[in-house]
RNA sequence: GGGGUGUUAGCUCAGUUGGUUCAGAGCGCUUGCUUGACAGGCAAGAGGUCACUGGUUCGAUUCCAGUACAUCCCA
């Protein structure tokens, strides 16, 4: 058979990705195994696949595909999340690209329009993620908006709301004026930007006398309530007591004083808005002032500004600036960077404003939650996110859970009456008509007289439930699936989300299930370009992964990713990456060739070079395989990826075949096939989590297989003890190999000539005769004699105090190695120094543990070793001179 | 302004309870190679005052404090 040089990917993945789904290979029912699970992080329905959905899905494909070949009943569940903000202002903008606004719509019909989109759209991503390999049970794919997990959703709301952990109350939020909205403080990002700082001076009422205060925000002078200065403050003691009048529309506030002033900022006055700013408003409430809202909802000036009014924020400050300079309030401005809020989702600016909104106590839930991230019930790796979210944690503050939007899970509270607190909180509209009548005293209360609030809840209320609700714990809480998978076992997600959704899913968690929903975060970095710019859309510096896989074939995507994202780190995602994975691909495929290609001769006794190769490939098999063990436990999958990725390469490929390789167009002896096919046969199993589809491939060709069968679900050999000597013996053979090579090269000696080497040790157990076929062939050496006398014209080096030497006739250059030998001792000797000193210090051995100062001593006995082979081969060629 | 995290080869990162034959890896770089599996390769190399300054210690990349710079969160 002629197998291509080049492995081709394309025909490959989605071959064996159908295979794997009609094999039913992904799906996951209880049983009597021990259940590994992992649900998705719910990508927005609104996405297409980038690069941290790259890295994310496949740290969690190869988790569940190791535990899956572990033998434990591996389950990943899929899904997306509605994302109210984002969906709804795609359909907003779908719309209105149809020439339709939202507002001529009919809440149901908006709706429709929205599912219909969702219809249209949802599965991209779930599709681009089969493309990455991923092993998902897809038959459980879920949907926040899923009838179950919707009815989970509001189910939660009405038992918090019974359990008085839900209110509703007035108070600052983070207004979105262009998507109509509160959003969450982690749905705000602040930036600095160029702005003005404006002194403007307010009269003292009845005095001919000014207080002149700094402000960022001219406009919101027209709901000013007061003006603060710090108590001890001398220069405006005199105006304690006083009123000044507002700038442009005359209302006397009064002067307050408050340990909040920052003396040293502006003019040490500052101007209090409690409608407009969140630390006026705190103010306002201890010094009782009142509070004037002069913006409606879409950022525009109302009637409360007096002037100005409809005209939009940033237009007012324009207008109001030579307002305040014509009527002499205006004394100087100044350029100043501040930082300004935004919206995540719009990019306004965000406007905060008091609001009528629904909020949840999180003081009151979030106890265990705290706890068992502390005592690592629940364990965040890398851990150095504990404090982190600690702090997050002891200073958590009320959730505001209500968005004013349409798209999403509708408040469950139901007004029967005027005022604020005459409504209800139940699952459905009869349930809360029953309870409406109960409350009110009035039984001729009429479904029609209710009305529903019109506000739906943060999306991140439905995700929250996520690891119960895709298991319909919430409903049902006692069913199989949920008893069986929950706790599940790892959640892979960015830390950015650790407080909006990790945090709150531990909570929930614990308020449900009394007990954690994972037992370890694995929070990865984020993945930003070679510049550490965080890679989006509109900075265009984000490839598309689903051209980048047909580039780099899927696999080839995978190592790169993970190459470079050791847990926690910024990912600084390089094409050269996936072009590495690539290349690993194609070394594994060339590999394969080179085995499939051999023809065995049964008769043909087993080379010793190849039962010592076979003999130490299994023990360092073994040991990278434990190893690998090791990382996984510590979630680094990056360094476990690695120790296979050498272990192939290096190991495998350079050492392990370069030593078996029969000659050009010779068979191979029957023993050392069989088992270099064991070996790949095991380094398929140990690639495949992180490769799947190669993997899958090779391990197909490589051996007769049944229909049915699959490396994916083939069990993962069990780690073995291991030789470890001999692991280390062949660790001075290639020292040997590496430097017989490299004297050919410095003396121009051809590869395929036939060299010699002495041997000479003086102890005598040093020296591993038994590899010497190997060296033999690898280093294509002749005769190799141990000695004991002094060979002329040879080039000598040490590894581990054997001595050997290469005879290359006339061709030594006595000059250069005399001064390579003089370092070397001049090096030994040094060291030898230092070791001499530690020891004579009594200090030291006394104090140092046993086991360090018996170290100590076997370094001083090898350097002396080392120094005496050195000095004589230093005489000896000083004779020759 | 308050708090967290970090600063080790050109780049991205390891460094496991402080002990110089351990300062490492991958990539990149340099120099040779049609070495009949692989140039998406083979072989051999070069590269670091472990940010800076003090302290603890017999001994510090490793512990402590401060400084500088980066980065994230909060106000």
């Amino acid at each position: 058979m002629n197998i291509a040089s080049k492995y081709d990917p394309a025909s490959v993945e989605d071959k064996w990705y159908s295979y794997w789904l009609e094999q039913g290979f992904f799906r996951s029912t209880p049983d009597d195994r021990e259940p590994y699970c992992i649900v998705i992080p719910p990508p927005n329905v609104t996405g297409v696949l980038h690069m941290g959905h790259m890295l994310n899905n496949t740290l969690q494909d190869v988790l569940i595909r190791r535990a899956r070949m572990q033998g434990k009943n591996a389950l990943w569940v899929p899904g997306t999340d509605h994302a109210s903000i984002a969906t709804e202002a795609r359909v907003v903008s779908k719309l209105a690209e149809e020439g339709i606004k939202k507002t001529d719509l009919s809440r149901e019909e908006f709706i429709e329009h929205a599912w219909d989109w969702t219809h249209k759209h949802g599965g991209i991503i779930l599709e681009q993620l089969k493309k990455l390999g991923a092993s998902c049970d897809w038959d459980r794919t879920c949907f926040t908006m899923d009838e179950s997990l919707s009815e989970s959703v509001i189910q939660v709301f009405v038992d918090l709301f019974n359990k008085g952990l839900i209110y509703r109350g007035v108070r600052m939020v983070n207004w979105d004026p262009q998507a109509l909205t509160a959003v969450s403080d982690e749905e705000v990002y602040h930036k600095e930007v160029q702005s003005h700082l404006y002194y403007v001076r307010y009269r003292v009422e009845g005095e001919d006398d000014y207080i002149t205060i700094a402000t960022t925000r001219p406009e919101t002078i027209l709901g000013d309530t007061a003006v603060c200065v710090h108590p001890e403050d001398e220069r405006f003691a005199k105006f304690h007591g006083k009123k000044v009048l507002v700038p442009l529309v005359n209302r006397p506030v009064p002067i307050i004083v408050d340990e909040y002033v920052d003396r040293e900022f502006g003019t040490g006055a500052l101007k209090i808005t409690p409608a407009h700013d969140i630390n006026d408003y705190e103010l306002g409430i201890r010094h009782n002032l009142d509070s004037i809202d002069i913006f409606n909802h879409d950022g525009t000036l109302n009637e409360a500004a007096q002037i100005l009014v409809g005209e939009d924020r940033f237009k007012a400050r324009e207008l109001i600036v030579p307002e305040l300079k014509k009527a002499g309030n205006l004394v100087k401005s100044e350029d100043y960077i501040n930082k300004v809020g935004y919206s995540e989702r719009t990019d306004a600016v965000i406007e905060p404003k008091l609001s009528l909104q629904w909020f949840l106590k999180m003081k009151e839930l979030g106890g265990p939650a705290l706890e068992h991230v502390m005592n690592d019930d629940v364990q965040l790796q890398p851990s150095k996110f504990k404090n982190t979210y600690r702090h997050w944690m002891e200073n958590v503050k009320d959730w505001c859970i209500s968005r004013q939007l349409w798209w999403g899970h509708r408040i469950p509270a139901w007004f029967y009456g005027e005022g604020p607190k005459d409504y209800v909180v139940a699952a459905t509209e009869a349930q809360a008509l029953k309870l409406a009548q109960d409350i009110s005293g009035n039984a001729a209360l009429k479904a029609e007289d209710l009305r529903q609030d019109e506000d739906v809840l943060d999306t991140w209320f439905s995700s929250w439930l996520w690891p119960i609700s895709v298991f319909d714990g919430i409903r049902h809480p006692d069913n199989e699936d949920i008893n069986y998978y929950y706790p599940t076992n790892d959640l892979v997600t960015a830390p950015d989300i650790l407080f909006f959704w990790v945090a709150r899913m531990i909570i929930a968690g614990y308020e449900y299930r009394n007990e954690k929903p994972f037992d370890t975060v694995y929070l990865t970095g984020m993945v930003r370009d070679h510049k550490r710019r965080k890679m989006s859309k509109s900075l265009g510096n984000s490839p598309d992964p689903i051209e980048l896989m047909k580039k780099y074939s899927a696999d080839g995507v995978r190592v790169g990713m993970l190459l470079c994202a050791p847990a926690g780190n910024d990912l600084l995602f390089n094409e050269a990456l996936t072009e590495q994975g690539r290349n690993f691909s194609n070394k594994i495929w060339n590999a394969f060739r080179l085995i499939q290609g051999w023809e065995v001769d049964a008769d043909l006794e087993q080379p010793a070079h190849s039962a010592e190769a076979v003999q130490w490939f299994e023990a360092q098999t073994n040991r990278a395989f434990i190893n690998t063990e090791d990382q996984f436990k510590k979630y680094r999958v990056s360094d476990a990826l690695m120790i296979v990725y050498k272990l192939f390469w290096d190991e495998f490929s350079s050492w392990y075949l370069e030593t078996i390789k029969p000659a050009y167009e010779k068979p191979i002896d029957a023993l050392t096939y069989e088992r270099t096919i064991g070996f790949i046969d095991q380094l398929l199993h140990m690639l495949h989590p992180f490769m799947p589809f190669i993997t899958e491939e090779i391990w197909q060709l490589i051996s007769e297989r049944k229909s049915g069968e699959s490396l994916m679900v083939s069990p993962m050999p069990a780690p073995k003890g291991y030789n470890d000597e001999l692991v280390d013996q062949f660790e001075d053979l290639k020292q040997v190999v590496t430097t017989i090579r490299s004297i050919r090269k410095e003396n121009n000696i051809a590869p395929k000539e036939t060299l010699s080497l002495m041997v000479r040790s003086a102890s005598g157990i040093a020296y591993h005769k038994h590899l010497e076929p190997v060296i033999k062939k690898l280093a294509k050496l002749g005769e190799v004699e141990v000695i004991s006398g002094e060979p002329e014209g040879a080039i000598s080096f040490i590894v581990r105090n054997v001595e050997y030497f290469v005879p290359v006739g006339t061709m030594v250059n006595a000059q250069e190695e005399m001064a390579k030998l003089e370092e070397e001792l001049k090096y030994t000797r040094g060291f030898l120094n230092s070791v001499q000193k530690k020891m004579s210090n009594e200090r030291f051995v006394q104090n140092a543990p046993a086991a360090v100062v018996e170290k100590e001593k076997q370094k001083m006995a090898d350097a002396y070793g080392k120094i005496a082979v050195l000095e004589a081969q230093i005489q000896k060629l000083k004779a020759q001179a």
